[in-house]
Order: structure tokens, then C-alpha cells, then sequence
RNA sequence: GGCCCGGUAGUUCAGUUGGUUAGAACGCUAGCCUGUCACGCUAGAGGUCGACGGUUCGAGUCCGUUCCGGGUCGCCA
């Protein structure tokens, strides 16, 4: 009864059709689910197509039928039988109409009962299924979020090939150049007591790729940050990263957009315009208080700081005399679901996100208006205020007023988008494309009292810039720009700097000195002397790309093995402690260490 | 490191003002059932209420500490 050990799988379960009644196939799988009823059984079969499902009835062989009673949910069977079409069908599955006629049946393994079911809708909390992922992972729609992205790891090197592009393989173990995000550190045996770093993006190996002639590079690189993780933030990521030689920031724009075009097109059907809209860093923060904006959606941010300036309302003046401005957004319609409470709740989380407070007004179906500051202000002023928001009855306006502009801004950035959802404001399923240009080319760091780069440093400047990159750093704007789609950073990118003597003057200007930058960079600065071509790039962040795709709220639904927030991986149970021999080899010593106080540490899970 | 939310059968959850033996659904086990497809019916097993400490005659419930998970701010050149 059992199958000889060659016997070959004939069909996916998912594709059997009534166009294959008649014939003779074998199919294996997991147990989905087994219906008994009595002298008739059915067993629904799944693999990574679907569902087929096997009947065994009083015309089935004895011993067949009872193999069948004995199988239980997962067992992996190997069933072979002429496929029939159903007496009563099954509209719901694509495989509704047939089943087979099982004449030989095999468990090939058996199971036992799992944590949680296998199924498309699975409320179990996600802890359990990370620490049973391969289970997870047999679950309908994680199975279709792993194939799009093999799907669009195809289009994507299709594309590129396409146009042109080399794929070349960076190394994962480099040197450590701690400026930015931390790096992951791996000890060296061979030299002990040195490290080396994972990358945390393919950069200066694609650059060094431009010089050494490739032209146009392509990889999808395997990048590591160790930083805190969010539901769009893993520790390890993928990036689709290219550079092209002799280009300037409109070639690559468009190779990008071409890229986009066709994943939206042959991974959904979608078509999406280009070119894409386009906002300047500074339009961007004005409109919208963020370098990321969700474009899907109107409500703008307003500047009320030439009314509020001189009115007798402290905080609103004050913070226009100290250097910053009053800014405002308006909630159209919300009148009925902001309350005085659900307003107290915004204010908390904006005194959270650095604002000082959160003004406000409520404009009754009526025209009655509720306010916070109102009182303190005289009619014609709030009347103003209440045109530049341009709110009707029924609107609710918020106000933030702060010394500084940029702090102003991002609290309504961060209010905008909680508004959006709460008002349900976004239509699903809608794609918004647009790439932020011009950042700022130096970002202040409040922390050290430092300019840093905002972008990497290796960015080339604006060239209308150049003259005052020392005098007025808070003027200059980067080749740098940002593609965004619905709110959602997607890619970052930019021209580089290819002469050695500006790279070595912002190296400079970024607090290196020149030792320190030859010791960390000097591999680059040297390359450039050897004629470097100009070039620039992208980096596009592939499970970001698959996330927006498929509408996923976090990355873990598009990773097969990811990290929980933090950092630890709970079916492997990584991080963690490794052997002293181990240690000894690399000329490691722990700190402080928890070992060898005695075998009462507390047992981990 | 800060803030917010959560932790009760295998799973998802309910559990009133602190009060007798902690419930439901699904899953699981067994029996019955000839067309099911979330099969149906009957019966049954299954609990360190995250952990520790405190208050109390009495704690799943109140308090403190802590662990774990999620979100977020800082951080992410």
C-alpha cells in the first residue's frame, strides 16, 4: 500500500482541474483538515498551491481507508488516485470541482498537534508563531508573501540586467567605520583582538566599482544595522543598491522610476505614472513637516507666524520673537470625532514628540467655535487665524508654536498622520510615489553641537554651493534625494563626491581630520586619485518595497526569518552566550561576567 | 534609556465591588454518522491566571518589583 521510495509526485495540489478528470495522478502534502464521516472520508491535502481533496469511500480499498482514519492535521501524506469530478462542489477553491479517488495513500510523516492551526486567518500572537516560523511559514498568505518577493527579486534583476547593470557580490565581512549606525562587530581569530564589521550598506564597495570601470552596478545586498527595531526596522535588511558612472541625479532618478514602473506592473497589474511627483527637503517640511510625506492625502500645514507674531498671546509671539514660528494644520470634518478628551489625548502625544503644547479650536456644525487660545487673542486676529486655516464649521484647527521652526513642523508632521488614520482619511490600495530632493547637505547634531552629515559623506554638495560649505552650513544642499511611497521611506540616494580634494575638505568640515579620515577612508581617497568616473545611486529597501506592496503592516510578514524588537530571533533563540573555548580563541574576555557565579543563573524562557 | 498597550487551558478571549469548584469558542481525545468542505451530534481530557514579594480572613482581580511580547520616542551617517 505504502509508495516504493522513487515514486514522483505527478501534481501540485492546487492545480488539479476538471480538465484532468479521468487521469491517474500522485500528490503530496500536509494535512489540512480530515472529515470523517463514518464510512465516508475526506481529507483536504495542502501544498504550496492549494488544496486538493482526497475521498475515500466504501469502494476504497480496506487497508487505504484505514490508513485515512488514522492521518491527523500536518501529517505529510503522499496520495495517488484518477481524479472525479465532486458530486457536490466546492465553490470557494479553486480545485472546487474535482478530488481524486484515492486508491493508494502513504503517511510519509506523521505530527504532532500543532501550536496553533495552519490557516489564512491566524489571530495566535506573533511571539508563537515566530518560535514555530516554520509553521507560520506554511500558512497561506506568509507563502504568498515570500513568493512575491522571490517574484520580485526576479523582475528586479531582470530589470536591471536589462539596462545594463552587473550584479557583483560586496563583501559582508569589511572594516568597521562606526560613523552613523552601529556596527555589528565580528572578532577575528586570526587576528585577534581585531574586528570586522557587517555592512551596513554595499557603499564604498559599489563606489570603488565605478572606479574600477563596472559602470553601471546592481546587488541585492544583505545590510546590518545594530540599532532599536520598529515595525519597519529590522537589523538585518535587504537593499536593491545601484550606482552608475558618468550620470547625474536626473539618469538615476529615472533608471529608478523605470524600476518601480515595471515592479508595480508585473507584480500587481499596476501601472503608476512617471515621472513621479517631486518636492524640494525645505517644500516638503513646509507642507507636510516631514522629509517623508504621505502625499495620499490634502491637509497642509499652515504659517500663521506673521498674525501671531504681534498678537498678545505669549506663547504664540514668543515663539516667533525667539528665532521660530506658529504653524497650524486643519482637521476638515472632525468637529464630531476630536472631543475635548481625544484632543487631550493629541496634546499628550505631541508634548511627547518635543512640542511645548497644542493649541486648538473646535468649529461647531453651528460656526460655535471652542478654543484654547481664542480668549487671548482679539477678534480679527483669530479670525485671521482661522482664514489662513481656512476651517469651516465643523473643522477643528490645530496650532503648534515653538522657538524653533523645525520642531514646529515635525510635531504637526507626526500629528498629520495620526489625524489621517483616526479621521480614516487614506484610501487603501492606492499607490503613492514621489521623491524629496535637495536635502540639506549638513544636519546640526543638538547632542554634540556638531554638524554631521545628513546623508552619508560621501555625498557631493550642490555645486552652487560649494563656495559656502564652510561659511554657511545650514544653506547647503546635497545631490541627495529620497523616494517615498505613502509616507514610507523607500530608497535613499545620491551623487558622490569623486575629487579627492573636495571628499578630503568634507571629511574636514565634518570634524575628520585628515589622519583620521586616511585611516578610516583612506582606501577611497586613494582610489579617486586613480581616475574616478563621476557616478551616483541608490539603495531601495526590498522588504519595505514588498511591505507597501502587499499592504503588510510590519516587515516580519515579508521576511521568512526575522527578528523580534529586540533583536532576538525566538525559534533559534539568538542571540546567544557562546563557549569560553570559543572566546578564548579570539582573545575575548566578557565583561563582568555572568558566568562562573555559581549555576543559579535564572533558566532563559 | 523614556512613554503607551498587553500577558488567564494547546490557541483566541471572558472573568462584575477582592469571595465557594476560574468559564466560552476553536483545537485535541473517544464514540456515532454516506457527500463533507469551518461537516454534524454525544462524551471527555486539558489551568503554576508570566514570575516574585506585599496588603487581606481571603488575590486572576489591589499594591510593588521583575520577566516577556507589541508599538513608539531617543537612535537609525
Amino acid at each position: 500500500m505504502g509508495f516504493a521510495p522513487e515514486t514522483k509526485r505527478s501534481n501540485y495540489c492546487g492545480e488539479v482541474r476538471l480538465s484532468d478528470v479521468g487521469r491517474e495522478i500522485t500528490v503530496a502534502g500536509w494535512v489540512q483538515r480530515r472529515r470523517d464521516l463514518g464510512s465516508l472520508i475526506f481529507i483536504d491535502l495542502r501544498d504550496r498551491t492549494g488544496i486538493l481533496q482526497l475521498a475515500f469511500g466504501e469502494e476504497t480499498d480496506k487497508d487505504v481507508f484505514e490508513t485515512a482514519f488514522s492521518v491527523r492535521g500536518e501529517y505529510v501524506l503522499m496520495a495517488k488516485g484518477v481524479v472525479r469530478e465532486r458530486s457536490s462542489k466546492n465553490p470557494d477553491i479553486p480545485t472546487g470541482d474535482v478530488e481524486i479517488d484515492v486508491t493508494q495513500l502513504s503517511i510519509l510523516n506523521k505530527s504532532e498537534t500543532t501550536p496553533f492551526e495552519i490557516t489564512e486567518k491566524c489571530a495566535t500572537s506573533e511571539l508563537t508563531r515566530l518560535k514555530y516560523r516554520y509553521l507560520d511559514l506554511r500558512r497561506p498568505n506568509l507563502q504568498k508573501n515570500i513568493i512575491m518577493r522571490h517574484k520580485i527579486c526576479k523582475i528586479t534583476r531582470d530589470y536591471f540586467d536589462e539596462n545594463g547593470f552587473i550584479e557583483i557580490e560586496t563583501p559582508m565581512l569589511i572594516k568597521s567605520t562606526p560613523e552613523g549606525a552601529r556596527d555589528f562587530l565580528v572578532p577575528s581569530r586570526i587576528h585577534s583582538g581585531s574586528f570586522y564589521a557587517l555592512p551596513q550598506s554595499p557603499q564604498l564597495y559599489k563606489q570603488l566599482s565605478m572606479v574600477a570601470g563596472f559602470d553601471r552596478y546592481m546587488q541585492i545586498a544583505r545590510c546590518f544595522r545594530d540599532e532599536d527595531l520598529r515595525a519597519d526596522r529590522q537589523p538585518e535588511f535587504t537593499q536593491i543598491d545601484f550606482e552608475m558612472s558618468f550620470v547625474g541625479i536626473e539618469d538615476v532618478l529615472e533608471i529608478g522610476e523605470g524600476y518601480m514602473k515595471r515592479v508595480f506592473k508585473e507584480s500587481l497589474g499596476t501601472d503608476i505614472k512617471t515621472p513621479f511627483k517631486r518636492l524640494t527637503f525645505s517644500e516638503a517640511m513646509e507642507r507636510y513637516g516631514t522629509d517623508k510625506p504621505d502625499t495620499r492625502y490634502k491637509m497642509e500645514l499652515f504659517d500663521i507666524s506673521d498674525i501671531a507674531g504681534g498678537c498678545g498671546f505669549a506663547v504664540f509671539s514668543g515663539a516667533v520673537r525667539g528665532g521660530g514660528s506658529v504653524r497650524g494644520i486643519t482637521a476638515k470634518n472632525a468637529f464630531s470625532k476630536l472631543t475635548r478628551k481625544e484632543i487631550d489625548k493629541l496634546t499628550e502625544a505631541a508634548r511627547g514628540i518635543g512640542a511645548k503644547g497644542l493649541a486648538w479650536s473646535r468649529l461647531g456644525d453651528d460656526g460655535a467655535v471652542t478654543s484654547s487660545f481664542a480668549k487671548f487673542l482679539s477678534d480679527e486676529e483669530n479670525k485671521a487665524i482661522l482664514k489662513a486655516a481656512e476651517a469651516e464649521p465643523g473643522d477643528v484647527v490645530f496650532i503648534v508654536a515653538d522657538n524653533k521652526s523645525s520642531t514646529a513642523l515635525s510635531v504637526l508632521g507626526a500629528l498629520r498622520q495620526t489625524l489621517a488614520k483616526k479621521l480614516d482619511m487614506i484610501q487603501s490600495g492606492t499607490f503613492d510615489l514621489l521623491w524629496v530632493t535637495e536635502f540639506p547637505f549638513f544636519e546640526f547634531d543638538e547632542e554634540t553641537k556638531q554638524y554631521v552629515a545628513m546623508h552619508h559623506p560621501f555625498t557631493s554638495p550642490m555645486d552652487e554651493c560649494l563656495d559656502y560649505l564652510e561659511t554657511e552650513k545650514s544653506k547647503v544642499r546635497a545631490k541627495a534625494y529620497d523616494l517615498v511611497l505613502n509616507g514610507v521611506e523607500l530608497s535613499s540616494g545620491s551623487i558622490r563626491i569623486t575629487d579627492p580634494v573636495l571628499q578630503k575638505r568634507v571629511f574636514k568640515l565634518l570634524g575628520l581630520s585628515d589622519e583620521e579620515a586616511s585611516r578610516k577612508f583612506g582606501y577611497l581617497i586613494d582610489a579617486f586619485r586613480y581616475g574616478a568616473p563621476p557616478h551616483g545611486g541608490m539603495g531601495i529597501g526590498l522588504d519595505r518595497l514588498i511591505m507597501q506592496l502587499l499592504g503588510c503592516e510590519s516587515l516580519r510578514d515579508v521576511i521568512a526569518f526575522p527578528k523580534v524588537q529586540n533583536a532576538s530571533e525566538p525559534m533559534t533563540d539568538c542571540p546567544s552566550a557562546v563557549d569560553t573555548v570559543q572566546l578564548d580563541e579570539l582573545g575575548i574576555a566578557l565583561k563582568a561576567a555572568a558566568e562562573g557565579c555559581g549555576g543559579d543563573m535564572p533558566a532563559k524562557d
